[in-house]
DNA sequence: TAAAGAAACTTCATATTTCGAATTAATTAT
DNA sequence: ATAATTAATTCGAAATATGAAGTTTCTTTA
């Protein structure tokens, strides 16, 4: 019936809005602001990204992408490197100070999550990821994917790791 | 495995990114800003509510609710009603153009999921919508939970329907 | 191959949003 | 009564967002 689908829509709902007030309560114990933590997650997520890319990930605009990724860097928290096959364009990527202010407050969903899930039967973790997976399915666009899920810059990917002088941006 | 507990979280980051994506089109249709179409929404579902469970549910601080009622005020979108039993207090609820706008941009999100939901067997529909609830159970706290969950104003609400004579604020 | 066109990013000016802290008003507790 | 709480607001500062115009670097194409 409808009425099913709507449920499914209200529960996830519920889970939205944990997320969003998760990422908020994170934030506030890093010191970041919301956004500068979701940029620095995305880049986490893709280990080397464009700022295009950054822009797209977090719906903003390029310029409101510079504006953060500039904040970021400035406290040392992601590091740039020109991109030789394409030079207007450059490689942001996590700093270990970044590493370490993503990682310095818990992450109260994820051990939620994580915690109860290791409670239930085989079966029933089986159940829930195929059905994560099958709404993943339904809901994400290809121009909405999370960028470790976008393929589109792994031919630059080996650049990434050739050892060329890479001064800062 | 710990490894499916990760499978799931990267599958609801999916999405989570997907509904962001989302709410940002539609706040783009309607030509409202990301917030003021979530505010719009939370008191869609809870058809009366005062600032500070708005500010809860939004997951803003009490100033910044305050702001954004306004301005939706001044659109006409939402408009408020001095509580009587406490008249610190007042109570949003949307006004037929709220409604409106709302609903006059569709949702890719909720339609995609509703239309594939539709076309998958009986028994699988059960499964996702248990799993999700399963999921929704697991991650929201309490503190977090949606307005239309939150039973903590019901008390008032037969002053919602009593015959007041009911002043803007 | 030279010129035009497109793309990635920045800068700038401006508008909007957000929040913390202090404030007012109303309620509740002592 | 008085004190302590609570709901909402105001205000000022900081953060964020964006469109438009500009720079540099590719890419096409004539």
């Amino acid at each position: 019936m409808e009425d099913r689908a709507v449920s499914c829509l209200i529960a996830l709902r519920r889970v939205l809005s944990a997320a969003d007030h998760n990422v908020r309560a994170v934030a506030k114990v890093t010191g970041l602001s919301v956004q500068q933590l979701i940029v620095l997650r995305i880049v986490e997520d893709t280990t080397e990204i464009t700022p295009m890319m950054i822009a797209r990930s977090a719906g903003v605009a390029p310029a409101t992408a510079t504006a953060l990724i500039e904040k970021l860097a400035q406290m040392d928290y992601v590091s740039r490197r020109r991109s030789q096959s394409d030079r207007r364009r450059y490689w942001v990527s996590l700093t270990e100070a970044g590493k370490a202010a993503l990682h310095s407050a818990p992450d109260p969903l994820h051990q939620k999550f994580s915690e109860e899930f290791a409670r239930i039967p085989d079966y029933e973790q089986a159940m829930i990821l195929a059905a994560l997976e099958r709404v993943a399915n339904m809901v994400s666009t290809p121009g909405e994917t999370l960028p470790g899920t976008d393929e589109s810059h792994v031919l630059e990917v080996s650049e990434a790791l050739g050892a060329e002088t890479a001064g800062p941006v």
